[in-house]
DNA sequence: CGGGATCCAAGTGTGGATCCAC
DNA sequence: GTGGATCCACACTTGGATCCCG
């Protein structure tokens, strides 16, 4: 939001569809010049490009920490690139793992919970040897988990976390978590943070994030547009 | 330490005084110079400008959170202006409060008690009249705390943390402590930090920083060169 | 293929302190 | 005079994610 044309937020779920239906099927480059966000020039340089356009387009309050990109409504906006089939090709961010032990063991009060109660999936072409400037941008998705899905991340986020409080978030594998994933979420493999050790002490550990698997959010997909 | 020329850190408590008493009588201005460090145009935008030559100079560490300026030797640089009766002109910052509830209720392991263990003082010319590069450094004085002073501070810092850890960090005013004080320090009034509230939940309080009071320093600084 | 590594922008916090109205 | 308010630089953190080698 530094010196980019302004977006009011939208006030309502509709108003928001609206604004998503609005760039539907439009370039990014096309957006992005129309709302006066630089467009860069290397790929490799552009990780967050997506994003950042789409929430300008969209009215979201960008930079706040931990509120939904609209507050008003409640509503999280991720981007998410996908083959001709709809079929995501990366995994999804979701938010840190919290190492510092201060997080409630209850999957009710997590942050993974909060992030993903309502969630805007707005698609768009991934395939990279399309510029990014000329992906297009698919039709959203407004989304809520089932009972199903919430069961299932809510059983991965408990098996997880357990050994995060043990302090043995360096003993788990991405290969771990059925929908839910942890990962590395740093600048380099050197980064380190404060966090509970297995004596119980602080030791410096490499930041995580938790991910949703790109087999998760393929089914979302698969089931709003089949 | 962004380009500017490299000091190296100093090996002993000789060297850096010795380093100190190559730069005591030059103007502020010829030193920044020579160590390549920009000179403000305007006073009011070099705020913390002089502490950053001094340390160039001296070859501090800079940048580093909870350590000293001068790790290897565990010293803690200071810049003080003065008048010419050499009576500071202003409070000395210290550290922040810790106000988030987590800091040890024991003066022994205060950062306060910490940061002040070893201190080189630099003094130097505070008259406003004159232009701040034009300023001259004064000699440097080497100080650790009396047992008498320790025990000052000890006392002000336990009747402040006091009301600080029961949430009262709002109630708390500047003119209290003889020695040590607590005040706003914060880029604007507005600013907020997590702090422990008098319910025990968290609360929004403006942030704050321990301050040597000037009588205090001036007390140092008279004792050494009289 | 996908787990582990990495990249950028912008916001926040800390360390360096002094300013200035009452 | 001085308590409360403020100013700058820069390191760190977070939010946005994608890259890429075994």
């Amino acid at each position: 939001m530094t010196g980019f044309q302004r977006v009011a937020p939208p006030r309502s779920e509709d108003e928001l569809l609206a604004r998503a239906d609005a760039i539907a099927g439009r370039a990014m480059g096309d957006v992005a010049v129309e709302l006066g966000v630089p467009v860069p020039e290397n790929t490799r340089r552009g990780k967050g490009w997506t994003g950042t356009v789409i929430e300008h387009a969209l009215g979201a309050n960008a930079g706040s920490l931990p509120e939904p990109d609209f507050r008003l409504i409640a509503v999280e906006l991720k981007t998410i690139p996908v083959a001709p089939d709809l079929r995501p090709l990366e995994s999804t961010y979701v938010c840190t793992v919290p190492l510092a032990g201060d997080a409630s063991p209850d999957w009710r009060d997590s942050n993974v919970r909060r992030k993903l109660a309502r969630v805007l999936w707005v698609p768009f072409e991934g395939d990279r040897a399309i510029a990014l400037p000329e992906r297009r941008i698919g039709t959203a998705l407004l989304w809520s988990p089932s009972s199903e899905e919430d069961a299932a991340l809510a059983s991965d986020w408990e098996t997880l976390m357990e050994r995060v409080v043990l302090g043995r978030v360096d003993e788990i594998s991405a290969r771990e978590g059925e929908c839910l994933q942890i990962r590395p979420k740093a600048a380099n493999a050197a980064a380190r943070r404060r966090a509970i050790g297995s004596s119980g002490a602080w030791e410096a550990a490499l930041p995580r994030g938790f991910y949703l698997r790109a087999s998760f959010t393929a089914a979302i997909l698969a089931r709003h547009y089949a």
